[in-house]
DNA sequence: GCGCCTTGGTAGCATGTTGCAACCAGAGTG
DNA sequence: CACTCTGGTTGCAACATGCTACCAAGGCGC
């Protein structure tokens, strides 16, 4: 068979964290519903994705945990997509690609969308990654340990 | 035509990183250029990926800055691949995905790779989300706003 | 209840993309 | 100068994506 490759049994969480959210669809959904969508419709208007596309990104993410699928807040018999506390976990994910994205790909002044501190109405910190006694680290930094190979 | 979506005009930077790194493959090829890898078969072993699907996404990453072609640092005639300043500013996505990864798909004790310091051999802390003023905040503590429609 | 619009999908088809295997040129090595 | 290693390219079959059309159930005016 030629299916994509699966990464779910990888020894490393990087892969296996981007075996679960599938395709880049699914983050997106996820960023939206971050900014408050919930509804079917908004995610498509949000998104511009093609109907069934959604529908089987919303299924996996549903199916992988990182989604829930409740009635509707107002009322309706309708169906409402809310991020489970493990899809609530990926907002570091969505914040560091928003500050990578920021920083590498709008000219100064250009217009963009914003994520903001509720209370003061600015932005975030960068992102730092510390150590355990909370030195700053570079990349080179750190090191990598593999799993012995089986 | 029905080419695969592109979100590199978007007023999110957010979908400018994910339009950016292209796929998943990238991502993990970004993944191993932190951990040492530098020369084509170094990749090509580490992912399993087949050489075309690697050769073209080596040339989209190199073509969109996050990593460069340089000639070998053994002295021969092959090239390298090595991450840019702007490929190294992707690092807190690697370590939100892996730390996503370790919490939501590693039973515990079960063997993984670790992100390590370096110096003291100790993971990393998880990484926190901070207002300008340096309280932690959740994903409700946030909003994101908008640019106005055009 | 009866039209009629909205919501949330499913079905079918044309293209694009992925994965695999085979092949190949140049670099290293004895 | 043979032989292997490295770093690819090419061709093909299967799968995924995007588009459009279609459809069923819910909501709403009356």
């Amino acid at each position: 068979m030629v299916t994509r490759t699966r990464f779910d049994d990888s020894d490393c969480p990087v892969a296996r964290s981007v075996d679960a959210i599938g395709d880049w669809w699914s983050l997106l959904i996820v960023r939206d519903a971050f900014d408050g969508s919930r509804r079917f419709g908004e995610f498509q208007r949000s998104l511009g994705v093609a109907k069934n596309i959604l529908t089987a990104r919303l299924r996996t993410l549903v199916d992988g945990g990182v989604l829930a699928s409740v009635p509707a807040s107002d009322g309706s018999a309708y169906r409402e997509y809310v991020l489970t506390p493990k899809g609530k976990a990926l907002f570091p994910v969505i914040v560091a690609l928003r500050q990578w994205g920021e920083q590498n790909f709008f000219a100064p002044g250009e217009p963009r969308s914003r994520l903001v501190d509720r209370r003061r109405g600015q932005p975030l910190r960068p992102l730092e990654t510390l150590s355990e006694d909370g030195r700053r680290l570079d990349p080179d930094d750190t090191t990598v340990l593999k799993v012995p190979a089986p």
